[in-house]
DNA sequence: GTTGAATTTGACCGACCGGTCATCTTGTTT
DNA sequence: AAACAAGATGACCGGTCGGTCAAATTCAAC
């Protein structure tokens, strides 16, 4: 990370800064081989096209995500509610100093992504949506582990999960829109009061 | 509505359409010209910019929604816990309808702008916010009435309705990305269990 | 019927878009 | 050192972007 890495590491990453800080249509790629210092043939050598890059850096970014504070937030070692917890604090730390740096707070570059692409991509709004679901699922041992130690009472621990992942996303929403990421401090922990009741089944 | 109506008018529905079925960096004034059956100088005759469409678009929706389906939802007649759901229905059906349309979730026009644009133009930022800020407190106003019923016990109302808004957005985000309205019927109601405490002020 | 404003027309602009390509340099293998 | 592939270069392409404009047309008021 120190001079020089890998030339598509470098598209790569910058790419995911500038897509994250800004959008998909507002950034083109003649910026960001400028900001890398790629020749704009070179990069055309790594990637087929935009598109690709697109799908490249929801791919980096997921895995960082997955292998950084996700991994952190949901270590089988803390108590399955304050897992919850610490991902809110995560998001919260995260949006906080990307907002000192940048001016603005980016939000989630998924959800960025899907709202502004997955009505023109097909491709793009499944990965995200995959991704989305890879999401729900930590939420969801978190919940399945709750419930048996008692921390919890039943509930529909899938349906719960899914519901807390669209609160998370819902509140980075409106955070970013309001430009200030204490929106999700404030409104973050209240992730844990989300209940959906078991179907019936009788 | 029958024949011909404004020019301007007719920019402004075909704008609102196409922004909202696609994002605002895809559609073109060119497509919307086609679209609305105008020609570009006539266009700007009446917007100085696509910008000033945008803010004009978001006005009329914002518009049409306050006037219509949110007012019904809100409608002071309703127990207060009951225009939650009433509120969740109708973005059901109207994502319902508009996929069974286009074949496509377009999910919520204020939602996606937000994401798409705010953070390059901080004025369309503003507009989105304010806009949520006056949606939260519709539900404000509900939860206040919910609480003086003993429908609900005392918790902060205003963060309540502000996450509870949040977890609408949330919900119709992952409903757009799976392109399936039916999350947000099985999400959508849990809406009401969101609750956030009041801060101890001992 | 004349005047002046509102509206419409469509050609036109420079900038930028994503993407291509022939050519050159560099690194690796034998 | 020969040979070949991998990578880098930068000029170039057609198309589209948001936006402009002078001229033509329509409309309303007097």
């Amino acid at each position: 990370m120190s001079i020089a890495p890998d030339t598509k590491e470098r598209i790569l990453a910058t790419a995911r800064d500038l897509f994250h800080g800004r959008s998909y249509a507002d950034v083109g790629i003649k910026e960001i081989c400028t900001l890398a210092k790629v020749q704009k043939g070179s990069f055309y050598h790594f990637f087929p096209s935009k598109r690709d890059l697109a799908m490249a850096v929801i791919d980096s970014m997921a895995n960082e995500w997955a292998h950084g504070f996700v991994a952190e937030a949901f270590d089988e070692a803390l108590p399955p509610l304050e897992r919850l917890d610490y991902m809110v604090d995560a998001v919260y730390f995260w949006q906080k100093a990307a907002k000192n740096i940048e001016g603005r707070m980016p939000g989630c570059l998924f959800g960025n992504l899907a709202l502004e692409v997955s009505t023109r991509d097909e491709v793009i709004r499944a990965r995200l949506n995959a991704i989305f679901a890879k999401a729900s699922a930590r939420f969801h041992e978190a919940l399945e582990e709750a419930v048996e130690n008692g921390e919890t009472p039943p509930l529909d621990t899938e349906a719960t999960a899914t519901a807390m992942l669209a609160y998370l996303e819902g509140v980075i929403l409106l955070a970013k829109t309001r430009n200030d990421p204490e929106v999700v401090r404030s409104l973050g922990p209240a992730i844990k009061s989300i209940r959906i009741e078991h179907k019936q089944t009788n």
